[in-house]
DNA sequence: CCCCGTTATGCAACTAGTTGCACAACCGTC
DNA sequence: GACGGTTGTGCAACTAGTTGCATAACGGGG
């Protein structure tokens, strides 16, 4: 239930056209909400249905053409509503740990070379945002849509930090690890894995 | 496409009905790969289909009776071959993030409260990982398959204290802010709110 | 002029996860 | 011995996100 508040923010921030959106959800905003043309495509067409945004007027509106939306008042209200309302945090899902848990059970065989891919991506996303904070957020600006920014700026920079820490780590312990399959003590019946 | 290889990870650790599976994805498991009983038991059933794991003999195989799992030798080769596979970190999501970031065109108003409730959640998640890491965990303990569970722990612990650090960091700024609706450039054409 | 790659928009089908509810057995109690 | 709570199993419908493909305009090059 989200990504429409995606849109209405980043419609608020500049409106635009599906793709211009597309495109600002490759970078910014999809940081941390990411979505196809096609998710956004469909959720302008609801949004625009529920009277939260309209198209800008333009000149020859035809099949592929740029189509320019903004917020109306009704999309702000809701955005607003959205944003003070309480919300759970959604149950963690991480594909990555499951994979190390499994690990211990079935063997570490193959894994490795994986958590060296990771780190690196980790590494390129970290420097990414520490680039983008250097450009966007010198010293000395701090008026406060700036330094909320900053703020989801930080948690994107701590988050990609704690990963490369992490998984640095975790191959440090892999390469302490006796053999590839760590299948000492089997407590299931272990069944003929030969066939 | 992962929770068959969480339940085929935890029926090889211990083979199990479907209420105990969903107890130990409440704890453990859960912890990184929520599910509810109904995901799991239509999961278990899928997963019996498809040879990978089978129904332990019982002597009343009735409606409303427990049935225990257990992973056959096909079930323990999907799941290394799913382990060692390469695959892509998926693309982040983040409600709060999202929120914040809508709060820097909106306003903050009302957001600070449930980032309150949020640190609370974030600190009663840390305390219980670092019980189960003084229970589960005491020195000394080094078998590969505990220093690959403790490594897992590891992150929760790390991502539970990145959170309730950042969201402390966040309340201090809030505090700072001058009014509740950071309105102070309009960027759009600002349209009649009041309607 | 036609082919082809790029830009821009969009539909349809599929997959995974969530929500809501149903059904049966068991177990204590009034 | 019927009543109501708990345990255990399960289906069906819904929602959100992904994948795959379709359509149209525009702008060179041969």
């Amino acid at each position: 239930m989200s990504l429409p508040h995606a849109i209405l923010t980043a419609l608020l921030e500049k409106p635009s056209s599906g793709l211009e959106l597309t495109r600002r959800f490759d970078k910014s905003i999809g940081y941390f909400w990411s979505a196809t043309h096609q998710q956004i495509y469909r959720e302008l067409g609801r949004l625009e249905g529920e009277g939260h945004i309209r198209a800008l007027p333009a000149e020859q509106p035809a099949r592929g053409q740029k189509k320019r939306y903004e917020v109306l008042p009704a999309g702000r209200a809701e955005l607003a509503r959205w944003t003070a309302a309480a919300q759970d945090p959604k149950p963690q899902r991480d594909v990555l740990l499951l994979r190390l848990r499994a690990a211990a059970v079935v063997g570490t065989e193959g894994l490795e070379a994986d958590l060296r891919r990771h780190l690196e991506l980790h590494r390129r996303q970290l420097s990414e945002y520490e680039e983008i904070e250097r450009r966007d957020f010198p010293p000395g600006r701090d008026a406060p849509q700036d330094r909320l920014r900053h703020l989801v700026l930080r948690a994107g920079i701590d988050l990609e930090t704690f990963w490369t820490r992490w998984l640095t780590h975790a191959l440090e312990e892999f390469a302490e690890l006796p053999g590839a399959a760590p299948e000492a003590q089997p407590r299931e019946p272990a069944p003929d894995t030969s066939g």
